[in-house]
DNA sequence: TACATTTGCGTATAATTAACGCAAACCGCA
DNA sequence: TGCGGTTTGCGTTAATTATACGCAAATGTA
């Protein structure tokens, strides 16, 4: 009666970095396949016996060697059926997050080169990675506002003029300086440390870090963290 | 070297209904299958040649033939790799929302019975769709919050006090009933209408309706529609 | 007609957000 | 050593928004 299903699917990954105040995304040109000499998202398929994550996992460590922070699964697409010229391949993509600041990363066994791609020069990317990256700055940047994952993209320790530069590069919006300041401070889930900042020009800058057990507990006592922009 | 990919990729659909002041889902007694007996969401295997939006919308056609208002994409299910007993099966997730207050469902070719389950009176579904449906009321619940999608789930035309009542079932919180009224009417995407509701007791009430397009013309300036409870 | 009930509108106060002033602490340089 | 340029860190005030209520109007019912 009715065919037997023969769709495959793959997972692929958006890479986020935050380098030289602007956001990056790490891009793959892949060694085989038809989509050859096409700049792309990491991914690949899924093995049999591998969860959806640990594809994901797997297919970072061969392509792009990177260190995540932060990852979580962002859409799945399957509305097109020609997304893949060769068979019909559904793909289920992730987003992930890293501290780019500090960060070697190389071409690994499957990849051919790997780069960092500032966000507004992307190319035109194989099969829809571009949809599918559209779709993930869109998600990251709904995310930032109403949970604090702008720390994954930074340094362990970092400079309140770096959050703030984050948030208003990513979102691309203006924001005063010093509310945002007061703001996130008055959250209490800051810490400083006795460390200063490598001098750029100024007065020197105190650097802060995020404590993960404090949100938490805020959370559990019905804290909603928001970040609101006009 | 690798094995050939034998996944399975299936759709489930979870349907929100309101009625009786109350959240409702729409659950199927399967005919086939291992989850015989079990009460399970409506959904099966994606075809060849179909989208994964299409196979929704065919499998909830042939099981529950429902008028849907509202579907989204709410996650897909591929880290327990056994979550189906049989094969490997992928499930992507998506979640619908009907105004249940005048709807005749009925068991069609594919569902032995089809039912309205209240949202706190589930039995143990079949795989792994309890965890299915928990997301999903997360997702309903952080929806209403941000987005005007409660109207989907009333008729064209409402009571305030249902509206407000819809809020509260849900979303679990009380609420101001005068505060609620200002805020939402503030907005200027509600239209009276000139009918007013059966009489139950007390005052008459007028009926609104949602008017979608006013609100997109909202979003195009900047609006950003949101009810916060305590 | 009195009463219970629900609607619809209003007002006072508390809390939060937005706008901006300004001194402190550094650098580099004359 | 002193002065301009720069960034940090802490305040203050006005505007806006949220919260907590009060209360009369419009019904059905006893």
């Amino acid at each position: 009666m009715e065919k037997l299903q023969n769709i495959r699917i793959a997972v692929d990954a958006i890479v986020f970095g935050y380098k030289n105040n602007g956001l990056y995304v790490l891009l793959i040109e892949q060694k085989f396949g038809s989509a050859e000499k096409y700049w792309a998202l990491p991914g690949g398929l899924v093995q049999n016996d591998e969860s959806l994550s640990d594809a994901v996992i797997r297919e970072l460590h061969e392509e792009t060697n990177v260190q995540l922070t932060f990852m979580e699964q962002l859409y799945t697409f399957g509305d097109d059926i020609y997304r893949d010229s060769r068979n019909r391949v559904i793909s289920v993509a992730y987003y992930a997050l890293v501290d780019a600041s500090n960060l070697e990363i190389k071409a690994d066994t499957d990849a051919e080169r790997v780069q960092w791609f500032k966000i507004d020069e992307i190319p035109s990317l194989a099969f829809d990675h571009n949809i599918i990256l559209k779709k993930g700055i869109e998600r990251l940047k709904a995310k930032l506002t109403y949970e604090p994952i702008g720390f994954d993209l930074l340094p362990e320790e970092f400079l309140f003029s770096d959050l703030e530069n984050l948030y208003c590069t990513i979102l691309e919006k203006e924001i005063d300086r010093r509310n945002f300041r007061k703001k996130i401070l008055s959250y209490g889930f800051l810490e400083e440390t006795d460390n200063f900042s490598p001098i750029r020009s100024g007065r020197p800058a105190k650097l802060f870090k995020f404590n993960k057990l404090k949100y938490n507990e805020l959370i559990d006592k019905g804290f909603h963290f928001e970040v609101k922009f006009a």
